[in-house]
DNA sequence: CTTGTCTGCCC
DNA sequence: ATTCTGC
DNA sequence: GCAGAATGGGCAGACAAG
């Protein structure tokens, strides 16, 4: 199949609003294609490389090459010339990445090169990825969607389930089935913005802290156990106390759902930057391990003995994880039976914000594990604090804020009477406030580059933030997690705005 | 050898 | 990660 | 309620440049 067919097909998908007119248009073009092309074709409609990422970025990508006039590239000689940048590595390798994406860009027709920009950079922007590409796949093969998903979820892949099913038919997708040893999505969690809605919504549930580490899906098959992370990276060598940990266990075969975090000497959770770079450490484990030495923490089972437990209540489950897992290896948690337990949930999240932690999660007793998917039946319930600063800067925005000044550089008062950038948030604002806000933003702007517009220190916003982290590319040393919008206060003047010195006092955790 | 740039992947 | 938006 | 878009910050590691 040629290249430039995906390429037709995914900028109609792009300028197709509804799903199922999208669904459509990339089930026909699944139907086209050839049992070789197959393996290609559906991860790249779905806005994905099946080798993973090459190494290949905006840097790369940002050099322009001059597009061919006729269309000529197959998916297939992309798909090899893709194999062979990953594959690339050593010194000379970035001058060799440069001169095989020349070559690949150099081949390719204008709408080529920019359907191979945005499989490259993971910024398709067709409103449609693995969700959509799975509904198209289903109705290509008359499959059952929801088969088809659960098959996707299973087996951790799409372009795995892909292959089966156009190989085989719908009859393949029985093969996947939770297997120890095979990675399945994992449940995740909505938010809620307090205990008692979370509670209202789900009844009878179990509170459960929640860790600020990595999330970990852990196999343990007899002698042979593996870790994954949320995204189903193996990174068993870079744990292995979790490997001792899961092969205590008395049990021979088991998946089991958690989080990994360091505590310090006094048992104290150290911060995620901590734990985060320790889980980052490939190169010396051991050393790592020795300087921060991080801990299991389950809360969920998925497997036992070759049961599947995925469709069991999680009261159930987590009977099965009580019987195989150790109490100081799991979460601690409370249980409510509804609102009338409100009282206890709150003391719960008290307790547990008290002992250092982020928050907690409220799961619903009677859910399933809804393995892939965001699911109702998990709320997670964080403190929010919020600070008023003054907008610094914009950016202009890319995709549906093209033209719209979007990304604000964000500033605390100094004792000099400037202002100190903590960060830049480009959340929270609906479609009403970019709009109010390219405008007014205008009025104040001092200095256009094409990409940052400096303004006038005077527009002051409300921030909802999560905590404070450690910076070295802010000059306070310190910069604001998962800032957002709230409003602006057109009622204060910069003036009145936050300072640098109260911030810091309110998070004494953090030394910056 | 040191420093800076880029990428990928955690949240 | 969080939030908004269209389906 | 789902799925997707838009885009944040830190950190480790691989290379490039000096």
């Amino acid at each position: 199949m040629l290249l430039t067919r995906l390429a037709q097909v995914s900028r109609d998908v792009a300028a197709t609003a509804a799903r199922s007119r999208k669904t459509a248009l990339l089930a026909e073009l699944f139907r086209e294609a050839e049992p070789d092309d197959v393996p290609i074709v559906i991860p790249y409609l779905a806005g994905r490389l099946p080798q993973g990422r090459l190494g290949v970025g905006w840097k790369v990508l940002s050099r322009p090459v001059p597009p061919a006039g006729e269309p000529t590239l197959t998916v297939r000689e992309v798909d090899a010339l893709l194999g062979e940048l990953g594959k690339v590595s050593g010194p000379g390798s970035q001058a060799q990445r440069v001169r095989l994406v020349g070559e690949l860009m150099g081949a390719a027709t204008e709408e080529e090169q920019r359907f191979l920009l945005g499989l490259l950079t993971g910024e398709v922007r067709q409103g449609a990825l693995d969700a959509v590409a799975v509904e198209g796949l289903a109705r290509a093969t008359g499959a059952d969607p929801a088969a088809v998903r659960r098959a996707v979820m299973l087996a951790g892949s799409l372009q795995t389930v892909a292959q089966a099913l156009l190989g085989e038919g719908p009859g393949a997708l029985d093969r996947f089935r939770l297997t120890v040893g095979r990675p399945v999505l994992p449940m995740l969690a909505h938010s809620a913005s307090s205990v008692a809605e979370a509670v209202e919504k789900l009844g009878a549930c179990a509170v459960e802290e929640k860790l600020d580490g990595i999330r970990v899906q852990v196999h343990r098959d007899g002698d042979t156990v593996r870790v994954h992370t949320r995204t189903l990276d193996d990174i068993t060598g870079r744990l292995p106390e979790v490997t001792a940990a899961a092969r205590e266990l008395r049990g021979e075969r088991f998946i089991l759902d958690g989080e990994v975090i360091s505590f310090d000497a006094a048992g104290r959770p150290r911060s995620f930057q901590e734990t985060a770079g320790r889980v980052g450490s490939r190169t010396d484990v051991a050393k790592a391990a020795g300087e921060v030495p991080v801990s299991p923490v389950f809360f969920d089972v998925l497997s036992v003995d070759g049961t599947d437990l995925l469709d069991l209540p999680f009261a159930e489950r987590h009977a099965e994880l009580a019987r195989l897992v150790p109490e100081p290896m799991r979460v601690r948690r409370t249980v409510a039976s509804g609102p009338g337990d409100l009282a206890e949930a709150e003391r719960f999240l008290a307790e547990t914000l008290a002992r250092g932690h982020e928050g907690v999660v409220v799961k619903a007793l009677d859910a399933p594990y809804s393995a892939g998917r965001r699911g109702a039946a998990w709320l997670k319930v964080k403190p929010v604090h919020t600070l008023d600063l003054v907008v610094l800067a914009a950016e202009w925005g890319h995709g549906r804020r093209t033209g719209k000044l979007s990304n604000l550089h964000l500033g605390a008062r100094t004792p000099d009477g400037g202002f100190a950038m903590l960060g830049k948030t480009f959340k929270g604002m609906t479609d009403a406030m970019l709009a109010w806000q390219t405008e007014r933003l205008r009025e104040l702007a001092v200095e256009d580059d094409g990409w940052v517009v400096r303004v006038r220190p005077e527009l002051v916003v409300e921030i909802a933030y999560d905590g404070l982290q450690r910076s070295t590319r802010y000059p306070a040393g310190v910069t604001l997690r998962f800032a957002r919008v709230v409003r602006y206060r057109e009622d204060k003047r910069p003036e009145e705005a936050d300072t640098v010195e109260a911030l810091l006092a309110a998070h004494p955790e953090v030394e910056p």
